[in-house]
DNA sequence: ACCAAACTAGACCGTACAGTCCATTTTATA
DNA sequence: TATAAAATGGACTGTACGGTCTAGTTTGGT
């Protein structure tokens, strides 16, 4: 969140902070816009003279949430050995995909897919789409140096990105109880990368 | 849908038709009690005398759809060659997953997880675990007969299946516009099998 | 033909909520 | 310190909706 620089665009701030918990966690139709401005400690025509009206304020808290969730540094630029660099990405990328932040924003932009389709699409560009680009970056330069023989880099690396995700993933989309240990989850990511590698080994 | 042998049974099934497609086409807040009559062609105190209030028709309808959309024999019982039966199987399990409807209940599922946790978990099971288990026995007996040398079975269905939905299906979760011709799609479930296969082939 | 169960239409109740209005107070600025 | 902008809080409007009630009608079994 920027520096607030005047009291006004405090009050914008927890607004937006308000509203940004309350539609992750219940989701667009179950928040209300007086209980934001309760949360929020603003009376509700503030909430309205800052944003016009709900769905602006859905967007724009929403739109905010997708950027702060932008993937970091996951791949480092000097890339080492095949297997344990990526294995390393996966134990990295894993947590970050299945974090509650990151969870409820991927359950409200698809919830509200039909309604706000210029959110999703958000969502899919920021996420998604923008790991995939980076991811199949990386595998062009194992390509390069012969340690992998793909021939679609872009499509190996929704291949692995979709290994990662695996059960464990799905089981926390529809809020199952029980989830895999860290023991067994740690013991998937290696495995998979394992089968990513040596599906995609040079035979030389 | 069953028989309907009585008149009464065969507005309860009118109900529940409507309910079904209203909650999967807009969700559970979005749908209203009197719209599901009014489509039904009945009522709205006939709705509520066949289901006592919202959340018993919302159960039953999006039950009821779970089981129908149950998978069918999508494994024949004499397995041929490993890649030809695995990659028929992604051209047959692919469709099927992202078929409209299929997309429709997930979503729904996924959306209302929080406030029918059930629900989610009916699904949770009907779908991914049902073919999780289907494919991993499949998979055993390859391991068996020493085509592929798996260490899990489980873990490895579930590498599978992750693939094959790829990011098509993260698209149509989000209802993205463009979307994948479907020679890509063949091309990707293809080279998507052959990693797999690849990857744990017996290094006989 | 009769009776009970099912169905109908529509009025009705209570509540929740988006959004507006307004009179008053607070805050920032020049 | 004067003035305009921003914020307050609470009352208010309109509407949508879940759920109930009622009085009358249709249906199906005996």
């Amino acid at each position: 969140m920027n520096k607030p620089r005047t009291k006004s665009e405090l009050k914008r701030n927890q607004i937006l902070d308000a509203a940004t918990v309350q539609f992750t966690q219940h989701g667009y139709a179950a928040t209300s816009m007086d209980l934001i401005a309760k949360l929020a400690g603003v009376s509700k025509q503030t909430v309205y003279s800052h944003f016009g009206n709900k769905d602006e304020l859905f967007i724009t808290a929403i739109s905010y949430k997708c950027e702060l969730l932008g993937v970091g540094e996951l791949l480092p630029d000097n890339l080492g050995p095949v297997e344990p660099t990526l294995t390393l990405f996966a134990q990295g990328f894993f947590p970050m995909i299945t974090s509650a932040d990151s969870m409820a924003v991927h359950r409200t932009c698809a919830a509200e897919c039909l309604a706000h389709p210029h959110l999703s699409r958000l969502f899919f560009e920021a996420g998604p789409l923008f790991v995939i680009d980076k991811l199949a970056n990386c595998l062009a330069e194992y390509h390069r140096r012969g340690e992998l023989d793909i021939e679609d880099c872009r499509q190996a690396a929704i291949q692995l990105l979709a290994i990662i995700k695996g059960e464990q993933w799905t089981r926390l989309e529809f809020n199952i109880e029980e989830s895999l240990s860290e023991q067994e989850i740690k013991h998937y990511l290696q495995s998979s990368v394992r089968l990513f590698v040596r599906g995609y080994q040079s035979l030389s």
